[in-house]
DNA sequence: ACCGGCGGTGTTAGCGATAACGTACGCCCT
DNA sequence: AGGGCGTACGTTATCGCTAACACCGCCGGT
């Protein structure tokens, strides 16, 4: 019954091996495996058999090389352990899995020089496009983005000079928005706690933003502390611990990210503070996490699904269309959540 | 000073623009541009400027076909938002970032249609290597790893038949060894939380063991309760809620992962609830999460770096040395944590 | 002086697929 | 009957790169 199907072979599969068993030419087998061209419905039933038997797989590569046309879309980010990446990521896949193309991720870790091999290293399997987080990148990265000659999307992020499209937020207006919704609700004492990382270029512009406010308002940031590594909620409690030692007259801790806010709430909520009356807390990003704590931390949503999609449909309609305009530009809002941890005092009554 | 670098050109650049840009032949720069064969020094930096000038970035496309020879490995996983999985690529980066090997990863989200798709794709690119999360397959895709030629590791689960090779921890002794510990600290009324999916044969195990291992004692899990989607701690605050109002005499709740663990913990702590005396509590990852919370949820480790590491290492293993052993076998021990939510009655004195 | 060997470079022939064009055949219409 | 046309295929020529070998000085040993 069965054939030469599971037979270990030496020399791989190709179209040939297809064509000599269903009979026709390797065009007409390629033609039937890529759904183009005509094909009698005889022939084409032939040939996928043949194939199916065999366990034919085309080769990509070839095709490739043949067609000067590859559906990848390269995607570079900084981390997957982030969270915010990974629900990014869904929202490309969601968009380009309505079309032949498809992600491949590079990750960076925040490094530049990492990001510039990434690069390389993707480009150098000439994707249909890019999709990369942030504005910064160096001189080389940006000369190989320019030169490839495909559409470039920077995510994330929208404050800086783009290479080509761009889709984010504005994260020195989140920053802003966020203190100047704690100042209005009569915070004065504000420390601040973050990443040490300099190279999270979105974090230092929402602490920019943030500061900026502040001083508008005749305040500055009270003290700061850094992390790095380790578990972040963790971190959260420690560093929360710390600057209340050094500090125990702050009324507002501002969190660069939800996830050592939420330490900070938790180890807070256990000392028996009274939050948001006593000391408030606000983070940043939103994250799914926050819904089953204790208290709902104040954040800001980073509209991250709604940037991948939107990225991912740049990318879809420039390679559909040639023709399409370059440059786009798409600022999403992010959303204040003031949750149980600020102050809720209405402006108007 | 500048010359024609970057200006708008129609046609990509290939080996020959370098060629001519630096005089020698396009073998020469190739073998400059992979540090391959003899070249002089005079040459090669010739070469090398002439290339960096242009921007030149390799095909490798047309490389891989004339090699035949792709440096990539295929890495597929259900998800990317389980944490679980981002620490078991780390792994597997780590150790192909010390060889010419580079990760793709593709996402099936437990799905095994999506599965055969993601596999089907990758390997059309016919990479040098599969690591691939779990041991159940669709008929197809094992055919499918099988004709590839390759080496092919499945990780996570040991549990079965393999392909290949195999790297992970036996689900099914986690759950029974966390079983016989709870039965041993004296706990009799067992509640069991986990998702619906019954596709997560990691999960199902893990349960598998776990029931037998309370068969053993005499005993049974008292009532179930399963959730899918949304967010895991809120899921476990409210999974938490209603299966102990249906059976408020519970003395242990076993939960299929840390996350919805920890929202169960969260809950109950804030119930007043006497942890472990009153109820015992468990879960499964070892999260770098749980660090944070108030109590440290007994947990056993799914030791996903090392498993992404060994996978790492034996594909790399087995490129580098054509003739090694297929269907390796390594077996990590899922280590237990007890944490503070579980009982901690010594055997011996 | 001759030869072997070696470092450095060029030549040739694919790799496995597809684009573009070419051809055979049947069918309808005049 | 013959022209015109559309369908269903086959042929040929790349795509950009590399393996394998050929080549060519130049060196030192005998």
């Amino acid at each position: 019954m069965a054939g030469k199907t599971a037979k270990l072979r030496k020399r791989p599969l190709t179209l040939r091996d297809v064509s000599e068993a269903s009979g026709v030419s390797e065009m007409t087998v390629s033609r039937v495996l890529r759904n183009r061209g005509d094909v009698s419905e005889a022939t084409r039933s032939k040939v996928l058999k043949a194939a199916k038997a065999l366990g034919y797989v085309p080769n990509k590569i070839a095709g490739a090389l043949a067609s000067q046309r590859v559906n990848l879309v390269a995607v570079i980010i900084p981390s997957l352990s982030n969270m915010v990446f990974p629900e990014v990521l869904s929202g490309i896949s969601e968009v380009l899995d309505e079309t032949p193309l498809q992600p491949v991720v590079g990750v960076t870790n925040y490094s530049p020089e990492r990001e510039e091999k990434v690069l390389y290293e993707m480009l150098s399997w000439r994707p249909s496009g890019v999709i990369i987080a942030g504005l910064e990148h160096s001189d080389p990265s940006r000369a190989m983005l320019r030169a490839a000659g495909i559409p470039v999307v920077e995510i994330m992020d929208v404050d800086g000079e783009p290479i080509d499209a761009v889709v984010g937020i504005s994260h020195r207006a989140a920053g802003y928005e966020m203190a100047t919704e704690i100042v209005r609700q009569g915070y004065r004492r504000i420390g601040f706690l973050g990443t040490k990382m300099p190279l999270d270029h979105r974090a230092r512009k929402r602490f920019e933003g943030f500061t900026e406010a502040l001083a508008r308002a005749g305040l500055e940031v009270v003290d700061q502390e850094f992390y790095s590594g380790g578990s972040a909620l963790l971190k959260g409690r420690e560093m929360t611990e710390a600057i209340l030692k050094r500090h125990p007259d702050l009324d507002f801790l501002y969190y660069s990210n939800d996830m050592i806010g939420a330490g900070g709430l938790l180890y807070l909520l256990e000392r028996g503070m009274d939050i948001p009356g006593q000391i408030g807390l606000a983070g940043f990003n939103g994250v799914e996490l926050l819904e089953g704590l204790p208290r709902r931390l104040a954040t800001m949503d980073a509209c991250r699904m709604e940037i991948g999609r939107a990225a991912a449909e740049i990318i879809a309609r420039r390679i559909a269309d040639e023709s399409a305009e370059p440059g786009e530009k798409i600022v999403f809002r992010s959303r204040m959540s003031p949750g149980d941890t600020l102050l809720r005092r209405d402006a108007k009554p």
